[in-house]
DNA sequence: AAGTGTATCAACCGCATGACT
DNA sequence: AAGTCATGCGGTTGATACACT
């Protein structure tokens, strides 16, 4: 079947935001939400397409996004998750409160896929220091009152790649409000907490999300053959908590459970 | 100080998918 | 059932900042 642009190119600007449009954009979603992308940018008086708005308000103008360097603690989640789930950005991304998948993705070509290259140890040190895009950023535009920080992960956001993300302003206004549970994992036990819905948001993600292929795939040798998944998700949570387990063990990860 | 190479990251593009008609 | 629309996702690109010579 065939599909219309997603906007018409004609007269729609391209290239950087500018602060006014970031503006505009935040006051926009501010006062009326994000219902409706495409329409959104006629409504505020934006010449973008609603494309580069969502991606705009995703990725940079969100509330709840954690701005300057990953932690160590982020990149070694990245680094793991990345091993279960490949290259499912919004779905690490989700496990990871502040950070957007485009984040993570970068993160993971600039940084962290090197990192696991084996290297001579002459070369294991950074040529360059962190630029000033990676230290912490002055806010971005803004007219969200409330604290920044990420929130902690929340069902709808977890379940962001099953579900519509369409989160109300006022939905992140009220989770801006809670403490900044997930702002930095400030000890590891802290890092651990975060994950400890993990499982339970996991299995529900079985239902929709296509069952995790590496992590089955490496899992069912030990499984055996006859060890099928379970058809049904509720019918069997045993099965996928052990199938994480055992594909843990057999990639030696640090146990996140 | 200037030129060049490279790393970084914001933004774009095209496709997939689900909802709706 | 088929077509259209809107959104979400992952891959890719281009501008820019920075390191190096």
């Amino acid at each position: 079947m065939g599909r219309s642009p997603c906007c018409e190119k004609m007269g729609l600007k391209r290239g950087p935001w500018t602060a006014e449009e970031d503006r505009i954009l935040v006051a926009h979603v501010e006062r009326h939400g994000h219902s409706n992308w495409r329409a959104l940018p006629k409504q505020a008086g934006l010449l973008r397409c609603g494309k580069s708005c969502r991606l705009r308000w995703i990725n940079y103008l969100r509330p709840d996004i954690k701005r300057g360097n990953f932690s160590r603690e982020e990149e070694d989640a990245i680094i793991q998750l990345h091993q279960m789930l490949g290259n499912r950005w919004s779905t690490i991304a989700a496990r990871l409160p502040g950070r957007t998948d485009n984040e993570i993705k970068n993160v993971w070509h600039t940084h962290l896929k090197k990192r696991l290259e084996p290297k001579p140890a002459s070369q294991q040190a950074p040529k360059r220091k962190p630029t000033k895009k990676q230290q912490p950023q002055p806010e971005p535009v803004t007219a969200l009152e409330g604290p920044t920080g990420a929130v902690p992960v929340s069902p709808e956001r977890s379940l962001s790649t099953t579900t519509s993300t369409t989160t109300s302003t006022a939905d992140y206004s009220a989770a801006s409000s809670l403490e900044n549970a997930g702002d930095s994992f400030t000890s590891e036990e802290d890092y651990y907490q975060i994950d400890d819905s993990f499982w339970s948001e996991t299995l529900a993600m079985t239902t929709t999300v296509d069952s995790f292929e590496s992590g089955v795939q490496q899992a069912e040798g030990s499984f055996g053959k006859s060890a099928a998944p379970p058809s049904s998700t509720n019918d069997d949570m045993d099965f996928w908590l052990k199938l994480f387990m055992q594909a843990s063990d057999m990639q030696n990860l640090p146990q996140i459970i």
